[in-house]
RNA sequence: CGCGGGGUAGAGCAGUGGCAGCUCGUCAGGCUCAUAACCUGAAGGUCGUUGGUUCGAAUCCAACCCCCGCAACCA
């Protein structure tokens, strides 16, 4: 809590796919535990930079556009504004939010392209793909279907079978045929360009060994299985016209694949957002000072994408640093200084939440959108019971009865009851004013040890242990309270009571001040209820003026004022009876 | 033998050789300012299975079973 130096954090945010809207896998995953990461961070005082955006190109976009019979533009347009709503709903606050859409990512990532393809890690390589000739289209894996050679299912996908399991390439489908159109496709020749992960390899894994100690122990796991398998070279260009175009003369009619081009958001979209706020280098500052930590916030199969491919990329790109030539060629917007980009520190990684024991997720049409969740319930009950409820390190059920649970058991019964109590006493027998009284050492102990244990355990991206930790603190408040008996001692000991009293109101502000990450709307609320007023909150100031410009430490506590005179008590988080 | 994670009370999880624990829920009693909390007590577990090592195993070893994710456009 002594710590004043302002640090540098940057949060990089899995980009959710703009094919439709955000459903409940997005939150379990990392939506939500970013926003608290990030929210305490920048209480701490600390310059946050926390970028994501609408992952907004890909072959499943132009289909399902097609589907609907509107432009691929379009769709992405919608879904956009969709995610931009709800997330604005669940009072998710990014310094940039944004899409691969813009003309400043295309750059970035044709920059990023080239100084790949120049350092000789792209090379081409020529290849079969099967070929719609009724829709003039190339087809991705899962949209040729066939009878699996193994078990001869009729309806295998050209990626796996369904009903055995077994993982297959397009061509090994017997009978295949396009799900485009139903007719049969035919294996035509292409060329693509492939990043030669396997030149990357050594280097990886170095990587991994040394940084991956403050992973998630299966991120860790997760990660070196996957370089003991060995990497193999992958494709980063496809056949299409709907993305952004391959960079290399004769290449005019491909564009760059999908899964290069999102994790490069995260450069573009921190370049994109320096522009923003009109200091177009500021971005350095976040990917050049090696104090500077990145986090990213993602989920399940993603991981490898974080810990390992971007890794390779940055590892690889950074390689223009110490080139001369390709340092002046090829500079990003804004570039003033040679240093590498700075890799991961930490990607604190999410399981999946299951429905029905699967996972949930927009392709298996296994998934319950947000905005339906918003509908019924207030967005601070959903932000709490996913970071409650979070993942974090076991796959995990979806169930009703946790929710329910979580916001009557949590939410009311321990931090409602406790400021309700205090306030509605406070109400009926103070006149709603704040009576005097001394700071007791225990209370004060109580919330300087829950400011740091909540605070190091955000840090240390434990969210779920950091809830814990919180509704202990909620156990606390209530004990002291009926430990003190204000009740009694109102007939038989004023002063004892007003002291109590005193002490309950100070412990009602420390809970606003601990909830702000997790609970932004309630905290509000409090704070007009405490009739607090011209209090600094660098959140407050980002969604107002979209950038904080102030780094004091506010994770610390403040004693309510006696005297103070409060606003009428109001219900902060309502019972759900069971339907 | 593809890679990885997991299996401990109704639910969620701690627990790396020494009496099986925590949170929530359930039941009984006390108390009562509160959408109720707090206190006291109770019920509830062959620690996935089998075998081994050991004075002693949830923990170490071996084999097996089950659930989940990944295996490259899925958070």
């Amino acid at each position: 809590m002594d710590k004043t130096t302002t640090n540098k954090i940057f949060i990089g945010v899995s980009w959710p796919y703009a094919s439709g809207k955000i459903h409940l896998g997005h939150l379990a995953g990392q939506n939500i535990a970013c926003d608290v990461f990030a929210r305490y961070h920048r209480l701490r005082g600390n310059r946050v930079l926390m970028v994501s955006g609408s992952d907004s190109h890909g072959t499943p976009i132009l289909f399902k556009a097609e589907e609907l019979g509107i432009p691929p533009e379009q769709l992405v347009e919608e879904s956009h504004k969709n995610i931009l709503s709800t997330f604005d709903k669940l009072s998710l606050l990014y310094e940039n939010y944004t899409s691969t859409t813009t003309e400043n990512h295309k750059k970035v990532v044709q920059n990023i392209f080239l100084v790949l393809k120049e350092r000789g890690y792209l090379y081409t390589q020529k290849s079969k793909q099967y070929y719609d000739e009724k829709v003039n289209k190339y087809l991705p894996d899962r949209y040729v279907r066939g009878i699996c050679p193994k078990c001869g299912a009729v309806n295998a996908r050209g990626d796996e079978c369904p009903e055995c399991g077994e993982f297959l390439s397009p061509e090994d489908l017997l009978s295949p045929f396009s799900t485009l159109s139903d007719t049969k496709p035919v294996l035509k020749e292409t060329e693509h360009f492939y990043l030669d992960l396997k030149k990357l390899e050594p280097k990886i894994k170095e990587w991994v060994e040394d940084s991956s100690g403050v992973w998630r122990k299966w991120v860790r796991e997760f990660s070196k299985g996957w370089i003991k398998e060995g990497l193999r070279p992958r494709e980063v260009t496809r056949d299409m016209k709907f993305g952004i175009p391959v960079p290399v003369e004769g290449w005019e009619d491909k564009v760059i694949y999908v899964w290069i081009e999102a994790v490069v958001g995260y450069l573009s979209a921190s370049i994109e957002w320096a522009n923003i706020i009109g200091k177009p280098s500021e971005w350095e500052e976040f990917w050049k000072d090696p104090k500077c930590k990145h986090y990213y916030f993602i989920a399940g199969g993603n991981t490898p994408f974080h810990t390992i491919i971007w890794p390779a990329e940055l590892l690889a790109y950074s390689e223009k640093y110490s080139d001369n030539t390709l340092w002046e060629k090829y500079k990003l917007p804004g570039e003033t200084l040679k240093e590498n980009l700075n890799l991961p520190y930490n990607i604190p990684s999410n399981k999946m939440l299951l429905n029905k024991g699967k996972k949930m997720s927009k392709g298996d049409g296994n998934s319950m959108d947000v905005d339906s969740l918003l509908e019924k319930y207030n967005s601070d009950l959903i932000r709490f019971f996913f970071v409650r409820y979070a993942p974090e390190n076991h796959d995990r059920e979806f169930e009703w009865k946790d929710l329910i649970d979580c916001n009557n058991n949590e939410l009311v019964a321990n931090i409602g009851n406790f400021i309700n109590r205090t306030l509605s006493f406070l109400n009926s027998k103070f006149e709603n004013t704040v009576p005097n009284g001394v700071l007791d050492n225990n209370v004060k102990n109580a919330i300087d040890n829950t400011l740091k244990n909540i605070g190091e355990n955000i840090n240390n991206c434990e969210f779920v242990k950091s809830t814990d930790e919180l509704l202990r603190f909620g156990d606390f408040c209530n004990k002291y309270f009926n430990d003190k008996a204000p009740w009694i001692s109102y007939k038989e000991d004023i002063k004892e009571c007003e002291n109590t009293l005193y002490n309950s109101i100070q412990l009602v502000n420390a809970l606003r001040i601990l909830i702000k990450p997790f609970l932004p709307i309630s905290s509000i609320e409090i704070t007009k209820l405490l009739n607090i007023q011209n209090e600094y909150d660098p959140n407050i100031e980002l969604k107002e003026i979209g950038e904080v410009k102030n780094f004091e430490n506010k994770w610390s506590f403040e004693t309510v004022q006696p005297n103070t005179k409060l606003n009428p008590p109001e219900i902060l988080f309502e019972k759900i009876l069971e339907s």
